[in-house]
RNA sequence: GGAGGGGUGGUCGAGUGGUUAAAGGCACCGGACUGUAAAUCCGGCGGGGUAACCCUACGUUGGUUCGAAUCCAACCCCCUCCA
């Protein structure tokens, strides 16, 4: 591997982020000789970014660590047109409300990772609505048009494998590329960012835009790209039972943020470190060599850095608190999500199955009853294997109830 | 505008009049084994009901039929070729 003279390359090579970069050494001289600035866009189309995003928010982190200014841009413009990029079908269009409130959310997780400011190398959030919405048609064209091929955006793979799988691409999305490359070179105009980072999809649109500052203005751009990360197994991270694994709070509880680090496969653990946390890299190398069992010691520093950095490290330790009671003494922790219920209700007592469902622990009353003919429904840490069977005040312990689907979740139940 | 092909559950994909809540794969959930891992094996996987059973679902809306995802009509959408 080069040996890089600028701190923010060689860190990020060293941990794993780089998946391709346009002129690496060229940028290296940069990054070594000024603050660069860089961006990497958001998508608005879910009201939270989730832990696929995390490996790029990580990366505009670390480029802010070592002296670079984070640019964030959010794809309010880009986002009513759809990226055709790593989907194979046409996405749903989306109401500019509903973009508007995704904005809203998205923009909460970065202030975790980042110091937005105006200091040379505090982060900024700029939106490309700014300058997509007033674009006149025939004026763009003209200006921008002439610097596209269709033969060369035929070849690009977000085109070409929907062309070759026969799948609809709209006129609309085949703008797209164009759309984001004429970003990169707004960024560049407006406030000198030299740098566009994204996932490895993101590739194509990233050299466009390389490609049109330099034919538009004469610059010099770059682009780096980071790899799409996926566990061992090949899955894409961050599915789980209840769905995406979100960054925001609101959305998915520290605690299960928490837990899903904990649950990582063996395999991943090292590269998960280098990516998720800022340990030094020799300690990361002790704990990855850690074998059997041990490993797990590992998985909860891992669980630990992610969840302190996404929440706080007093959501981390509360949830390691929780885990440490659920798990290694069957008990029951705070952190635990909680269902009130009414103490009449409680009195006249209430059926199993709607109980796990109003704990949220099952979808609904006959996916519960089919977890406790498969006897993996447990109340205070016993099986349950009578559908029928009633809650009442007497199951009470403690004053709560805890449910268990499984090994891993659990609900507790007040009574209000 | 014309001709042909297609639209099935989270997803991919069978299914051309009844025994089809709809094969199979994937994803996901539970169990066993473990280390809150992986792999493997077993079970589950639309909703409601204790149950008999009822409801909802195969692009949309009507129709034929005792009975339709399957046949017919109109409409919507996608693909390919032609103009």
């Amino acid at each position: 591997m080069t040996a890089f003279s600028s701190d923010f390359l060689r860190i990020v090579h060293e941990r794993g982020f780089v998946d391709a970069c346009t002129h690496t050494e060229e940028l290296d001289a940069l990054l070594s000789k000024e603050v660069v600035s860089a961006y990497i866009g958001y998508d608005c189309t879910a009201p939270s970014l989730h832990v696929g995003s995390l490996v790029s928010i990580m990366l505009l982190r670390w480029l802010q660590k070592t002296g670079h200014r984070p640019f964030v841009l959010m794809g309010g413009g880009t986002t009513r047109v759809g990226d055709p990029s790593g989907k194979d079908e046409a996405r749903k269009l989306l109401s500019d409300e509903a973009i508007a409130a995704n904005m809203t959310g998205i923009k909460g997780v970065f202030s975790k990772y980042l110091t937005f400011g105006d200091g040379p190398t505090d982060a900024r959030m700029v939106n490309n609505a700014d300058w997509l919405d007033g674009l006149g048609y025939i004026a763009f064209l003209r200006d921008y048009g002439p610097h596209f091929s269709i033969n060369r955006m035929l070849t690009f793979d977000s085109v070409r494998t929907r062309l070759e799988r026969e799948h609809h691409l709209s006129f609309l999305e085949f703008n797209y590329m164009i759309l984001q490359a004429y970003d990169f070179l707004e960024l560049a105009r407006r406030d000198g960012v030299r740098l566009q980072m994204g996932g490895a999809d993101q590739w194509g649109n990233i050299v466009n835009g390389v490609e049109l500052g330099r034919r538009c203005d004469g610059l010099s751009l770059f682009g780096l790209t980071v790899p799409l990360i996926t566990t061992a197994s090949g899955a894409k991270m961050g599915k789980s039972a209840q769905g995406a694994i979100w960054l925001n709070e609101d959305q998915l509880p520290a605690y299960d943020f928490w837990q899903f680090w904990r649950n990582t496969e063996d395999a991943d653990v090292g590269r998960f470190l280098r990516l998720f946390t800022e340990l030094p890299l020799d300690e990361i190398a002790r704990l990855e060599a850690l074998g059997g069992a041990e490993i797990n010691e590992a998985k909860k520093i891992l669980a630990h850095e992610a969840t302190t950095l996404a929440h706080g490290e007093a959501a981390a330790l509360a949830a390691a608190e929780t885990a440490k009671a659920v798990f290694e003494q069957g008990g029951v922790g705070e952190d635990l999500p909680t269902v009130t219920v009414d103490a009449a209700d409680l009195e006249a007592g209430i059926a199993v199955p709607a109980l796990f469902t109003r704990a949220g622990l099952t979808a609904s009353n006959g996916e519960a009853k089919r977890l406790i003919k498969g006897g993996g429904a447990r109340l205070n840490g016993a099986a349950i294997n009578d559908i029928n069977r009633m809650i009442t005040a007497a199951d009470l312990s403690g004053g709560e109830i805890k449910l268990s689907a499984g090994k891993k979740h659990h609900a507790l139940v007040k009574v209000a």
